[in-house]
Order: C-alpha cells, then sequence, then structure tokens
DNA sequence: GCATCCCTATGTCATACGTTAATGCGAAAG
DNA sequence: CTTTCGCATTAACGTATGACATAGGGATGC
C-alpha cells in the first residue's frame, strides 16, 4: 500500500507515487493528482490554510516567510521526497510560501481523504510523524547556525546540508551539485545581506573550498567545508535521570 | 481513551494524565510513570536517542543544544501540556537537551508502547502530528525573527510568545507572568550576547514597556510591546479533522 | 546592433552587536 | 558576620555585518 519515493532514499519517504501505483484504489481515494510548478511561481502562499498536501516528485524549491517590512526569510530547501503543506493542512494557517525554483513537479492529494489513511494504516501515521520530526530537527539546526555561528561557517553550513542531501539524492556527481538558487536564497536563509553572503562565498573562492558557476556548484576541498560547516554539535554534560 | 490535560488549553495538548485517568488498563499498557526533574537539572540529553517521551504536567523549562565550541543555542521554551521527546524518539537522536528552570512534573510513557496507540486509535495520531506541526510552526517563527529583526524586535518577541501561551495556560495573571529565566537564555534563544540582551530590557524597561523583577514580568504597555514584537505572534491554533 | 533586466561583484563607510572588564547585589554558605 | 557565588548592570572598545553606491556580465528582446 505505501508506495515510497524512488528518488528519495534520504528521507525514507512514504509518499504516494502517481507514476508508479501499487494500489490503484488507494490513489483514487485519495483524488491523486500532478501539479506543475514553473520557476519563480509559489504554490501554497502564507496566511491560508490549504485543502491540499504535496509531494516533491521533481524539481527544487524553498519556502519562505515574507515579512511586514518586506524582509524575507528562507525556511528551508526542498528537494524531491519532501512533504509539503503539513502545517497548512494541520494548523489553520500555513506560516510560509512555497516557491519553485526550478521547474517542480508535485504529487498533490487532498488533506481529507489524506488523513482518513490513518485509520487504515497506522505505520503511514508514523511515517508522517518521522517527517515532521525530521524538519523539526533541520529546523533546530538553522536555528543554531543562524543564531550562533559567524557568517563563513553559517554559508558552509547551508552548502554542506544542500550537498548532503543532493548527494543522497544521487543528484550530486561526486562533489559537483546542482544549485539553482540566487544568492539572495541563501541570504535570507542565513540572515545575512545579499551584499555580505557575495563576499563570503569570495572569500570560500579565494579559499579554494567551493566554486559556483550556473546553477551547479562545486566542492573543491571537502575536509575543509565540513570543518567549517560540521564542529557545530557536541555531545553536552550528561546528567541522567533514568 | 484519551485525556487531555486539564493545564492546556492552549495546545489541546493530547496526553495521559496519570493523575484524571479514564482508562486505567491503557495507562497500564503506557507504563506510565510520574518524574519529577529540579531546577537546573536536565533530562533527555542530546545525543542519546530516547527511549520515552513526556509531557509537561507543571513548571516550566528550555529546550537547547550545545555546541562544540561551548556556545549554547536555546530552541524554544517549555510549559505545562508541551510534548517533548519526539525527536528522540523517532529519529536516532534528539538533537537537543531539556533543561528545568523552575521544579517539573513530567508524565513519562515509552515509546514502544506509546506509538502502538496510533493503530488504537487514528485521531490520537493527528492530534501527535498537530503537536509536531505547531512546534514547526514556532521554529519558523523563531527562525526569521532571530534571522531578520533587530534586538529590541527580538526581546519583545520573546517576551510576547511567552505571554501569548502563559495566559493561555492561566499562568499569567493579566499583564504580568511568572518568567522564570536567566537572562542568559533569553540571550541564547534570540541569538544575542548577554550583555546586549541585558541593554536592550533596559531599554525595553525605560520606555516604560516592560518590568522585570524576580522571576516575574510585567507589561506596562501591551500595544507597544506588540508593535515591536510584529503581527507574526499569532497562536497556531487548530483545525479539525473534519 | 543596442537596450533592458536581473543578478553577481567589489569598494567605502556606518553601525549594531560582541567582547572584555569592572561594579553591584542578593542569596546561600561557612 | 563575612565570604562566596551566581547573576544583573554599565561602560569602553573592537569588529563583524549592514547599507549604499557603482560596475560588470550574461541573458532576453527589439
Amino acid at each position: 500500500m505505501a508506495v515510497h519515493c524512488a528518488e528519495c532514499p534520504l528521507r525514507r519517504l512514504p509518499i504516494f507515487d502517481p507514476f508508479s501505483a501499487e494500489d490503484v484504489a488507494l490513489m483514487e481515494e485519495l483524488k491523486i493528482r500532478e501539479t506543475v510548478v514553473e520557476p519563480g511561481a509559489t504554490v501554497l502562499d502564507q496566511g491560508s490554510p490549504a485543502p491540499y498536501l504535496f509531494t516533491v516528485l521533481s524539481g527544487m524549491g524553498l519556502r519562505h516567510v515574507r515579512m511586514a517590512d518586506g524582509k524575507r526569510q528562507v525556511i528551508n530547501f526542498l528537494m524531491p521526497g519532501d512533504f509539503i503543506g503539513l502545517q497548512g493542512a494541520v494548523l489553520e494557517d500555513m506560516g510560509h510560501t512555497i516557491e519553485a525554483t526550478t521547474r517542480m513537479v508535485l504529487c498533490t492529494f487532498r488533506r481529507d481523504r489524506f488523513f482518513r489513511i490513518f485509520a487504515q494504516n497506522p505505520q503511514r501515521a508514523y511515517d508522517v510523524v518521522w517527517l515532521a520530526a525530521s524538519e523539526e530537527h533541520f529546523l533546530g539546526d538553522a536555528l543554531a547556525t543562524i543564531g550562533q555561528l559567524p557568517a563563513i561557517e553559517r554559508v558552509a553550513w547551508a552548502i554542506a546540508q544542500i550537498h548532503q542531501r543532493a548527494l543522497a539524492l544521487g543528484l550530486a556527481l561526486g562533489d559537483t551539485m546542482p544549485f539553482p538558487y540566487r544568492q539572495q536564497d541563501l541570504a535570507d536563509l542565513l540572515g545575512l545581506s545579499l551584499v555580505h553572503t557575495n563576499k563570503t562565498l569570495a572569500r570560500l573562492r579565494e579559499m579554494d573550498i567551493v566554486v559556483w558557476r550556473n546553477d551547479a556548484l562545486h566542492i573543491r576541498d571537502p575536509g575543509q567545508l565540513h570543518r567549517l560547516a560540521g564542529a557545530e554539535i557536541e555531545p553536552a554534560r550528561n546528567r541522567p535521570l533514568l
């Protein structure tokens, strides 16, 4: 019954893929259909509750929040296998907007039908919880990065994150990966200004750590990059209660 | 079967309260027990996968991450009704540490037994998804605040958040609320230095917006505070399943 | 061909914030 | 009563980052 996304070994995502259907009846029940989003277009704009849930079948994008004064915060990146719209489906509004940075193909299903399957298949409910927890984990990491690290480490962190996911998805060829973002997107993710992000990227280039040209990014020194990005989390002083 | 926490109108939390048991057999099945955490002590230290899940019955605390160089990032605050340990229960490790800032009473249950009820009660599965989504909503908000706003607005945001939750829980008396945190905690939440947080609080005091003494905080000018905090502070409301 | 647009690149200057250090103050300890 | 400790408070100074300005490089269109 559960159809796992072939493109998503990373998140083990239990999604419904309309193209490799195993259970046509279930898909009919869920009213699954395909949605295409062109680069620059948005799909689930913030403010409104969402009657639909989506799974990313292909393409890349990002979710961001637009603030009162025009400031923008990118929450995270979207890659094939990601499951979006949960907030909008469960809360009264989904607090952010989904924007495509490449042509993105989504698998769409209806909220009401989707949650109905919880009753039929508890394992899927657990999978959804797992997804939400992964998301939470990432956001905590992002919070720590933005809150505590200097610009160069933030940028390195973002690149390492994207690389890691791209690798797991088979989108990256070794240390070269697709990078269909503008520097403004990176800046808005990391809480930096565009100019400073640019300068930081220049520094990374001068240090011969990464090279970025034309929607593709190459990591020339993975060791250095991960040293910059990764030293963050360390086991805390442990005082076991149990 | 579901026993809702009397203390938690805000999150409508579907928790098991061992003190108002309606279903003794279920509680036995879940091996529920009570856990007390003294101020300063920690539970669920980061790094280890957690075999237990907790619900906060009373007291306050926070979750934070400790980083390599000793830096600390507070992820969020904990109040009665909060459900913790989901990441540790679902992922291989829970990325942060839970720390009590007052004496905290927790309701503990075993991971394996807990998830088993998904099969028996799909509504509870939906509730857990709802909880995770609320968490996600908050983290996105925090990310935008830390990433984009200046110090004074960050502090105002944090205070407004806590006030809102305390109000909903009946912990606040009008514009006076418990505030059992050190300024360091606030600083680590907001990605600011201790000193700068202090100065910002002093500014807010001079502006006659908030006064803070002895674990209690009084909002003297709610209008001003909310104007500073931004309209972002809307609570995550629940969306009925049907 | 030129013009326009969007984005990247780089320099100069301004400032919000971090760092260090010293002071004070109440609570707990001896 | 004095000491110590944890935490709040302020001041002086340094710096990472933001703001502004300008130029350059492809694209796309006429």
